[in-house]
DNA sequence: CTTACAACCTACAGCCACTGTAGCTTCAAG
DNA sequence: CTTGAAGCTACAGTGGCTGTAGGTTGTAAG
């Protein structure tokens, strides 16, 4: 099963203690017995895992999907949402990004006490945006 | 100090008890008295954290500027490899953001067993590239 | 049949960078 | 003198796992 999804083992006992997993049956050594429908179920929260979702997203999504006559508008808004805050993260990180580099590229090497990189951190008025958070 | 930081009062104490921030003296009430110096050292902390360096990144660039000897060779190297790890960040999710996207374009409303975005995060290989993790 | 070794089992601690809570004390304003 | 804000300590909780200790089961080779 990990091999399968793509993940550690503990991760796949970690989603059956929380509930997003059903717990699978045992074998007479009391080893775990999954099913064509763990795995399945493995695949959604991996593949939802990759995409940035939440556990709790996941459950929600899962549950939604228990219900197949259920409209598909809560769905969509998770999914919107989530982008929504994948692209806040990503500006953000284009900010350090673009900080970060106009920091490097003042150092020009030598000592400690007369980093640009250190001062720079030392001093937030320094900063092109002074904005990020 | 929380307002001047920007942060917390328990962030502030958290520094302080992991030592990144020298614990202040204390007034007669056992009130905490901060100084300049914790001032600047907190501004220094909370800007490195607001360009995404961990606290142990900081501890290590506090500890070289205290030697202002010290060459920032070693600064510049822990700037640049956290460079590095914000921009696989930034390409990481401008993979899910595109993904994302795709699966709700194809999202025409209806019904949850009609959904294209369940269906898309049920199975790995409708997904365009099937190589993010 | 024994032995080795991988893979499983349970239960729990630890990671990061804080945040939140409970229950108390101190301080400043009115 | 009262009230309310802000400080204090100590500890639990967050998310999404990972790692560890100490034991059991399964399998293949000798």
């Amino acid at each position: 099963m990990a091999k399968v999804g793509n993940c550690t083992v503990q991760a796949i006992r970690y989603y059956a203690q929380i509930g997003l997993l059903p717990e699978p049956g045992r074998t007479e050594g009391n080893q775990r017995m999954y099913l064509q429908e763990h795995r399945d179920r493995l695949n959604f929260i991996r593949h939802s895992r990759e995409l940035g979702f939440s556990l709790e997203q996941i459950r929600k999504i899962l549950a939604l999907n228990d219900d197949p006559t259920h409209s598909c508008d809560e769905v969509d808004q998770i999914a919107r949402s989530h982008l929504l805050e994948v692209e806040s993260k990503i500006e953000r990180l284009q900010e350090m990004k673009k900080e970060l580099e106009r920091m490097i590229n003042q150092c020009a090497g030598g000592l400690v006490s007369d980093c640009r990189i250190i001062e720079v951190l030392s001093n937030h008025s320094l900063c092109l945006s002074g904005e990020h958070q």
